[in-house]
DNA sequence: TTGAAAATCACCCTAAAGTATGAAGGCTGA
DNA sequence: TCAGCCTTCATACTTTAGGGTGATTTTCAA
């Protein structure tokens, strides 16, 4: 009894059909003897059955057939190593200019700042003064420092 | 016919209604005969209709209705940028003794010729000789350039 | 247009890094 | 045992890096 009692509770619009259909037959049969007498209803009678209990079959296998959509997570391997993004954030809230943030750069790759003022065509004085704002907005005291930083920061790019 | 197959086996309560359905158009039917006397072909025909045109109905839902699948991709972090092995091959290609990986770990990490000396209780200028080698050795003139090739090729690990 | 930040450069000085050379003690394999 | 390498240290010197200060020009947004 309990599976019959687990059903009727459970299927609400399975007894809301059953009671539609009551309904519907009743209805059809006050058509029929409305319209019995006419000979050429009987057609228009017939489809109108086929055409509502068609809709109804659809209607009930959407409403019984739930899962619709059904979810894949699939695993992939992110190589983070390899897509290197400069963390913006931090050059931002350092306060670290463009040019300060060139002049890094090349430090990390190993130039002196002789060759780094070839490179950017200003003088040496003009990277030593780079490079002190530089040591101080990340707070250390020699290039090699602020290498190392930069790269943990991810301002700039590792070496590989 | 697995899809049939599939539907029969997890649709329960559909077959159950059909059954009902059944059911309850014999009871009619049984009513009917009781209570009314008329011609009972008619309503035969319109219940065959209904049930037959459910069923369409039914089918019709179930074959349009495609199960959209959603695909997750869930990123996760390779092992490679986790785990570091040295590149011990290398360290005996450029012949560079143990001590001088030591001093060039160190180097790597910021730290001046005087805090290395320290680190390692020896004197300024045995880490200046190491440097002399190492540089040297990896064919280099300065200890950035030596901290980023090193770094390339694997010597040492990674900043992170 | 004007003010702040950025970029440029100079000078002076000190500190650190790097070069060159020599030398001594320890460890190891031939 | 002994040659060869590693490690250590020293001295002297040159080069590069870094600190401090001040100044000018450029750029850019309010």
């Amino acid at each position: 009894m309990r599976r019959s009692t687990n059903f009727l509770t459970k299927n609400k619009s399975v007894i809301l059909y059953g009671l539609f259909l009551a309904i519907m037959l009743c209805l059809l049969k006050w058509l029929e003897l409305r319209f019995i007498v006419i000979n050429h209803a009987f057609e228009i009678y017939a489809g109108s059955i086929a055409v509502i209990f068609t809709g109804l079959g659809i209607w009930l296998a959407l409403k019984l057939t739930k899962p619709k959509t059904i979810l894949i997570e699939k695993e992939v391997l992110s190589e983070k190593s390899e897509t290197f993004v400069i963390n913006e954030k931090e050059i931002i809230r350092l306060n670290i200019s463009k040019r300060e943030l060139e002049v890094l750069q090349l430090m990390s790759e190993g130039l002196s700042n002789q060759e780094i003022a070839e490179r950017l065509f200003v003088s040496l004085n003009t990277i030593k003064t780079h490079n002190a704002r530089l040591f101080g907005k990340l707070e250390v005291k020699r290039r090699t420092q602020a290498i190392e930083i930069a790269k943990k920061l991810g301002l700039i790019p590792q070496s590989r």
